[in-house]
Order: structure tokens, then C-alpha cells, then sequence
DNA sequence: TTGAAAGCGATACCAA
DNA sequence: TTGGTATCGCTTTCAA
């Protein structure tokens, strides 16, 4: 079929022996003498055979070592560390990722999985916990391991690792006015979609309705969640309400973009107004403030993932949703 | 064979066509009448068939639509954004890709190109252009579309999109000089191998030496090139050579992280010493100085790549070596 | 320890 | 417009 590919038919001709003969040795699976072994493994060398996986996958039951993993962009920064965790643990496992960007929006969430299940994959991590009907209805058919990830979703599809970011939001909003301030404000990019993003805008609202003040002002921006349009966000955001005490950012790459801002204003941080970031990203290593954020453990949440995936295929599946947790990090600039 | 997947064959029997009827009618490939191909969709639709492509690709002699994608770590913002680029664009053309993450080990890479030619992808693009020589042989082998993206390779094992890195720092070293700097500093990380970074501090000494300009000391740090290893890199360059004037960063954000090393030390930016960063990444857009680096198309980069991988698997492939170019932007803090 | 035959799910090719 | 048959490369199963 394919060019000038070699076959495994080839390889057990040219050693002389027949082809379940070279599979078993290829695979190191089943009986044969160590004779035939060099013979074979001989040919192997000598004829740079490489197996057809597709027909292997296909002929036994045996699973691939496909994992789809889908994640809306690598645009955010988050994203890029749950993907390497991600990867990083499953190529440990000798399985391999096929990348699925949805670009938050679910319709092509949908259709990248209707491909990817095509392929037969050994399991799916997807990002995020909302997914049209049809999404769901093929994933609950597809009798393979499924795991949302990041956004904690207590009854899953098959298996969830994340956290809750309505509560992080909600912790935040208590933070903030039990430190004193009173007119909140918040900073974020908007998707297609109600996202991790949106439940952490939504519990920080709450807990502001909750503790009795009512101000806030919330500022969604139709760009990527990065430096920039912390910075002009936070320009927007102060034109139209300039006694604004304290904002909450999408994440801290914003809130750096806001400090950043509010720095070139002249504004004193947190005198003049507080900023509170998300995510301990990186950036805070180097920002001349301790950032106000909340620790997640972005890696090890890809890692873990991957981690639950592995042990439901080697059928070692116990619970089914795992909350890996935050931690609010108070800090000088709130 | 799988559990309880739908077949072609069980579609077909409950339409009432043969298998063959029921193949054309969902590729929408040969004739059949309407009447037929509503039968047919209509059992498609009820049953939830989804075609198992591992069957297709086998059978027909038609090319997968994997593309087997490998970059050396996603801790390093540019190659998530080449990523992007590239899978943005593949995902635009309905192929999927394989991630291969080799964490800058040829060995891995090997591994890895093992692995997923296994799988029959449609092409490969590999991030820089170095490859052990079995990696070659296996590659020229595959005959498939091979792209490496990154540093551009004059005589590529197929085709090559980057730029190149060498010149690039080269130009730096000869800016810097020309600026009148004499004791020039490097901080970068070393990685198990040579690569794109290793060029770039390779080209910017070339150019002080060929100035006449003698006194450079390099610093390569076993970490990953962020913020704060750009921060304490920088402290520890300038503790062994307080006398230092000038500093090439192996990219921006490690030049931000000893921007702000410098500002935390009192040191005047570019009057005590002066900082030059590469990439152009988003945090410039906020950093208080017009920091001076080189700009590089990383999206388009990975974005052209797939392109030229594409053009190939369309059978219009015309050169095989794309310089996309950088651009040296002087700044304020040099 | 080895081999021959059947079959995985789809498509190509040819015949009706 | 339709259907039968061979086939892709490999593994499973059973027999030698």
C-alpha cells in the first residue's frame, strides 16, 4: 500500500520465518528462541522497519496510545502549563497528545471531538465543563476514560480534576472587603462562553452582594488575557469609574498590565487603589510588589490529569472527581 | 472488535444497502439516489455512527491528517505561540496535531519521531534542526512532508521556515558596540544541546570580536528562560563582573527579569548599564522603557509552517527554505 | 517454538 | 445506482 514502506511481511521473509514469528519477537510477546530473535531483530535493524500502528490498533483489541487533549488557546498562559503537565506525564506513559484548540467555543469543541474519537483514542482530557448535548451524547458513548479538567465539575461526565473557581472568586470578594474596600471592580476578558473565568467573576460578585455592599464594576474586554489589556482595561475602567478602591483581574498577567498603569498614573498601590491578581503566574516572581493572588498548582493539575486518565485505562479508576484546591495569597498591593 | 461501537456494516444492514452504498453515501463520494441517502443518514443519525478512521486510512490509500508536531517545551513562551500558529492552522484544514514535547533532548525527539511516524502521520514539523543521525535516516524514510520550523535550516532534510538566529545576534552584538559599549554581558540557559539560542550567543560575540571588542562573558543558567532567572542571572553576571556595561538576553523576559534586578539595585537603565532582550513578547507592551530587542513573527512563524506543510501535502510545494526575517528594534534601554 | 488461517472496518475495483 | 470481493498490515486463535 503505502510507497516503500516495509512491512512486517517483509521482515519475516527476509529473516525466514513467518510473519506471526516477527510479530512475536518484534512485540517480545509469546515464545520463540533466542536464535530466531537475533534473526529477526537482525532484519529489523538492517531494513529500518518501522510497525504500522494504525493496522496494529486496528487488528488486536488492544488500545491505542492516543489522548486527545483539548484546551481552548495557548494564548493564555495557564493553559500552556496544565498542557505541559499534561503531556509531559502521558509521554512518561508512552502515550501521546493530539492537541484540540477550541478557542472557547463549544460548537468546535464538538467537532474536534468528533474527529478525534474517530481515532480511536485511548482516552480524552478536555478543558473546561460545558459541552453541547451532542458533545456529551458522544462521549458517554464512547466508552473510553474521559477527564475535565480545571474546572472542577462534581458530577462528570467520567472523571473531573480541577478546582472551584466560583469559590476562589467568592474568597477573593470576602478578602477584599474585609480589608475595607467598598467599591470593587473587576477586569477580564469575555469568551463565547461561560468559562472557569466567568464562575470566578461570579463568586466575587456574590460575595460582595453577600457581605452587604453592592458596588462593582465589571470590565470584559474581547482580547486575550495578557499584560496589555490588563493595562488599558485598567484605563477603561478608571475612566468611567474613577472611585473604584480595588480590582480584581482575570489573572495576574492583567493585574500586572493594571499595576503597571496605575503606576505610570502615579497611582499608589494599594493607597490609591488595590490590585489582586489570579493564578500565581510567573511574571510575580519579578514584580517589585508582593501580588495579592490566588495559588494554583497549574502544572500539577495537568499532571494529574494525565495521572487519573492512566490509572482508569490500567483500570484502577477510584474516585471520580478530584479537587487539587487553591490558596488566596494575601500580599502588599490589597 | 470495540466494545460496542457502531459499524459501517450495522449501519448499512439497518438502512437495508450494502456496506459500499453506505460508504458513499457518508463520504458523499460515487452516485446513489436520494432516496438512498436519506436511508442511509437517517441510520447514521439514530445510531450515532461515528467512522472509525484507523479503518479508512488503512484501507484506502489516502493520507491521514495527523501531523506529528514537535517543540522542545511549552515553559518557553515562543514556542507556545508558535504552536498556535501552527495548530490554529492545521485545525483550519482539518488535520489534527501530535504533540511531541522532546524538553531539548535529541534522544527524545528520536524517540518520539519513532513513535509517532508509527502512526502514518500525513507530515512532521520539528522545532530546530538538529537530529540524531538515526532521526535523519528515519525521517528521509518516511517520505512524508518533513518542516523544520525555527532556525532555519539553508539545506533542510525537506523543507525549513525560521530565520536565522546566528545573524540575529550577530546584529545585536554589532549594535551594541556601535552604541559604544565595550564589556558585554550574555545571560541565557544552556540546554543539553546546541540550538537556536546557543546561535544567537554564538553570532553576538562573533560580531564584538570582529569589532575589536574583546570582553564578553557568558552565563547560561540551568533553568528555564522566565522572569526570575533572568532576575538572578543578572545578579549573578554583574557579581562577577560588576564592570559589565551591556547585557544580551537570551530572550525578553529574562531581560525584563534583570531590568528589574537593575531597578531593585539602583542601577540606571541604560546610564549604568544598558539591557537588550529577543522575541518581542507581549511583556514589553508594559515594561516602562522601550526595551531594545528583535522582533520575530513567531505566530506567522508557526502558522507559515504549517502552511508550507499543507502546500506540500497538496503536491504544491516550491522551495524548501523560508526566511520569515527578524527586525532589531533599538530601544531605550540600550 | 512455530505457522496457517481468519478477521478487524473500511475502501477500491470491477461487475451487474 | 448498486453490490460482491479483494485488500490494507497486523494480531488472535488454534493446530502442528
Amino acid at each position: 500500500m503505502n510507497n516503500n514502506k516495509i512491512s512486517l511481511e517483509e521482515v519475516a521473509k527476509a529473516a525466514g520465518v513467518s510473519k506471526m514469528t516477527a510479530s512475536r519477537v518484534i512485540r517480545n510477546k509469546g515464545s520463540f528462541s533466542e536464535k530466531t530473535r537475533t534473526k529477526v531483530m537482525a532484519e529489523v535493524e538492517r531494513l529500518g522497519y518501522l510497525p504500522n500502528r494504525l493496522a496494529s490498533v486496528f487488528a488486536g483489541d488492544i488500545n491505542s496510545t492516543f489522548v486527545g487533549v483539548s484546551i481552548p488557546d495557548l494564548g493564555n498562559e495557564v493553559f500552556g502549563l496544565m498542557l505541559e503537565g499534561i503531556d509531559r506525564k502521558l509521554g512518561a506513559f508512552s502515550h501521546q497528545s493530539i492537541l484540540g484548540m477550541t478557542q472557547h467555543a463549544l460548537n468546535q469543541e464538538e467537532a474536534w471531538i468528533k474527529t478525534v474519537l474517530s481515532w480511536q483514542p485511548a482516552g480524552l482530557i478536555l478543558t473546561g465543563r460545558s459541552h453541547t448535548q451532542k458533545s456529551q451524547a458522544m462521549l458517554k458513548a464512547a466508552g473510553i476514560p474521559i477527564v475535565e479538567i480545571w474546572d472542577l465539575n462534581s458530577s462528570p461526565i467520567d472523571m473531573s480534576v480541577g478546582i472551584n473557581h466560583y469559590d476562589s472568586g467568592y474568597e477573593m470578594g470576602r478578602y477584599l472587603v474585609g480589608k475595607g474596600y467598598r467599591k470593587l471592580g473587576y477586569v477580564g476578558t469575555s469568551h463565547l462562553t461561560a468559562n472557569a473565568a466567568t464562575a470566578r467573576m461570579n463568586g466575587f460578585t456574590k460575595a460582595i452582594e453577600d457581605a452587604g455592599s453592592r458596588f462593582t464594576k465589571h470590565l470584559c474586554l474581547h482580547d486575550n488575557p495578557g499584560f496589555y489589556p490588563g493595562f488599558y482595561g485598567t484605563e477603561q475602567l478608571l475612566a468611567s469609574s474613577p472611585d473604584i478602591e480595588a480590582i480584581f483581574y482575570q489573572n495576574d498577567n492583567m493585574a500586572v498590565g493594571g499595576l503597571n498603569y496605575c503606576e505610570t498614573k502615579g497611582q499608589k498601590v494599594p493607597d490609591d487603589i488595590a490590585i489582586a491578581g489570579w493564578g500565581d503566574l510567573p511574571i510575580l516572581s519579578i514584580v517589585p510588589y508582593k501580588m495579592t493572588t490566588v495559588r494554583v498548582p497549574h502544572l500539577r493539575l495537568g499532571r494529574m490529569a494525565a495521572e487519573v486518565l492512566l490509572d482508569a485505562l490500567h483500570g484502577n479508576a477510584t474516585r471520580n472527581s478530584y479537587d487539587v484546591g487553591f490558596i488566596l495569597i494575601p500580599g502588599s498591593t490589597t
